[in-house]
DNA sequence: CTCCCTTTGAAGTGA
DNA sequence: TCACTTCAAAGGGAG
């Protein structure tokens, strides 16, 4: 088990000089609309990674970092808010598993950072600041009352918060393992940045509390009466609350929890909102993942009637009685939740088949070891959901989908589709196929690691193969499976295969800013953000590709 | 109102 | 073992 008190107060302490400063410059915030989103994203990435290439050295940068000055400019103001995004990262990256799918899970606990509590056990002021930032409309005490075992924890009541640890482990809790080891401190996941996008301005700004949302919906059944993400976290009875991290923003502020936050405020401690036939775990937990089909519940909200009209009819009765337990989302789809606001916001595409044909190019432009930390969430994704629920099986929801005819999808699909997709957006798409890679075989190569913390372990950019330099793109050729590496259960020790594939970097080029003129499409929706990323963008220029039009070849 | 589209990956099914 | 299918998210579009 990790330790539950990794010296972490000088952070909590840093951050005490953060959030206020923070607070303060959140005004700033609003007015700061010339930042772009990506690069704001790109340089608390960039800013992360420095610090953690300077981790050993304890440089001078690394010192003013850890204590910036607050002053009231802006230019203070974009150091301190980088610290406090290092801080937060800090804290929900430290080790432990921290599920964008199950935030606030038990599993959940802050390793290296103290106590939101002060050594009375009330609420310390970073922790009440930081709520009051994150939630304006949270009542936060500061009394020790929270601290009560069964009284909800601050944590819950945002997954970004930091959270005490609790000396309750819940029982599942060492079931899994979590480890440092799979994520190198100087790759902080981009979704791990505070802030957020708004979808329709793309003007970065913090995230209201529906999006620091769980990926995983809230139970349906607990939908109506929980207007709370992590409701689902309140405690039973006899247990204990959990603590919670959850590192993922809800990409979108899909859930309607404005109106109700209020309310959730003042029944989040009120026992009925824990009797929910649905969503509930063995351990009595509600549990995100479990939804009801007769809620089947949208991240926008919308469910009820029309959803309970999709279950199938023969075993409607059944189905209602039994709740739908979603399937954990893979690697890619955890990307694509990250992802997705952003490529919205950055363009006028709404529609998501063409938004996630962008993703979908951008996760082959990952690097290697930015696609490994998703690989790694969702290997633990799949762990958590096993723990959670032993025996569920994917089959189970077979059949609750209606089929498709996929016979004529790799025929026509590509082609239809690009036919109707006149946006605007669409006009470049042919363009960032141009720097891509050709995604069918590419996913291949990149060896989803079924060892993440191999691939994290030694960092390194997947080795483009000629074919994916001259081959045009498929759209619809599903990946040499024959090069996918099967997700092992133990994580290697050590770096191997990766390493010795890692070469890859050497044949491709520096990475430069993009060279092909676009007017209205960011450049970063061609490529990934990411400062680990390896471009193959000269390879790719000179391929005439067409992303809405399928290769003929 | 329902399904399709589109992406990747995990897992199930059937030969 | 292999190929194929289904589902996970998302939301506009089509029927």
């Amino acid at each position: 088990m990790p330790q539950l008190n990794g010296g972490g107060g000088d952070e909590l302490g840093a951050n005490d000089e953060m959030i206020s400063f923070k607070d303060e410059g959140e005004q700033e915030d609003k007015i700061s609309e010339n930042v772009s989103a990506e690069r704001d994203l790109d340089d608390v990435k960039s800013s992360l990674v420095n610090e953690s290439e300077n981790n050993s050295s304890s440089s001078d940068s690394e010192q003013t970092e850890r204590r910036p000055q607050p002053r009231p400019d802006h230019e203070s103001y974009e150091k301190a808010r980088e610290y406090f995004a290092e801080a937060l990262r800090r804290q929900q990256d430290g080790g432990f598993f921290k599920s964008p799918h199950y935030p606030g899970y038990p599993f959940l606990m802050i390793p290296d950072l103290s106590s939101p509590y002060l050594s009375n056990g009330a609420l310390s002021p970073s922790a009440r600041t930081y709520l009051h930032m994150k939630w304006p409309l949270l009542d936060v005490p500061g009394t020790a009352t929270l601290k009560d075992s069964r009284s909800p924890t601050p944590g819950h009541l945002s997954n970004k918060v930091p959270v005490v640890q609790h000396a309750h482990m819940h029982p599942l809790t060492p079931l899994i393992t979590y480890s440092n080891e799979h994520f190198s401190p100087g790759t902080p996941p981009s979704h791990l940045s505070p802030e957020i996008l708004d979808p329709k301005t793309g003007i970065p700004r913090t995230p209201h509390p529906s999006e620091l949302s769980p990926y995983y919906p809230l139970s349906p059944g607990a939908m109506g009466q929980i207007p709370h993400p992590l409701g689902w976290l309140v405690p039973q009875q006899g247990q204990h609350m959990y603590p919670i991290t959850g590192g993922f923003r809800h990409p979108y502020p899909a859930l309607a929890m404005n109106a109700s936050m209020s309310s959730l405020v003042s029944s989040r401690f009120s026992p009925h909102i824990v009797h929910h036939p649905h969503g509930l775990h063995q351990t009595g937990i509600p549990h995100p993942a479990i939804v009801s089909p007769a809620i089947k519940q949208e991240p926008n909200g919308e469910h009820s009637p029309a959803a309970h009209a999709k279950s199938p009819g023969p075993n409607k009765k059944e189905d209602d009685r039994k709740p739908h337990i979603k399937k954990p989302l893979n690697a890619f789809m955890l990307y694509m939740k990250e992802m997705r606001a952003k490529v919205v916001a950055e363009c006028t595409l709404k529609e998501s088949a063409a938004i996630n044909q962008i993703l979908g190019r951008r996760w082959h432009s990952l690097s290697r070891e930015e696609q490994a930390k998703y690989y790694e969430l969702a290997r633990k994704e799949r762990q958590l959901h096993s723990q959670l629920y032993p025996g569920w099986s994917a089959r189970d929801n077979y059949g609750k989908r209606k089929k498709r005819k996929r016979d004529n999808k790799t025929d026509s699909t590509a082609e239809d589709f690009s036919a109707r997709n006149k946006k605007p957006c669409v006009q470049y798409l042919p363009q960032e196929k141009m720097i891509d890679s050709p995604g069918s075989s590419h996913g291949s190569m990149l060896d989803s690691p079924a060892t993440p913390s191999a691939a994290l372990a030694s960092p390194a950019a997947p080795a483009p193969t000629h074919s994916e330099q001259a081959q045009p793109l498929s759209l619809t050729t599903k990946p040499d499976r024959h090069h996918h590496y099967p997700v092992l259960a133990k994580p290697p020790s050590s770096s191997s295969s990766s390493s010795s594939s890692s070469s890859g970097s050497q044949l491709t080029p520096p990475l430069l800013s993009r060279p092909l003129p676009f007017s209205s499409l960011h450049a970063s929706l061609l490529s990934p953000p990411s400062p680990y990323h390896h471009s193959h963008h000269a390879l790719y220029q000179s391929q005439p590709l067409s992303l809405v039009t399928k290769s003929a070849d």
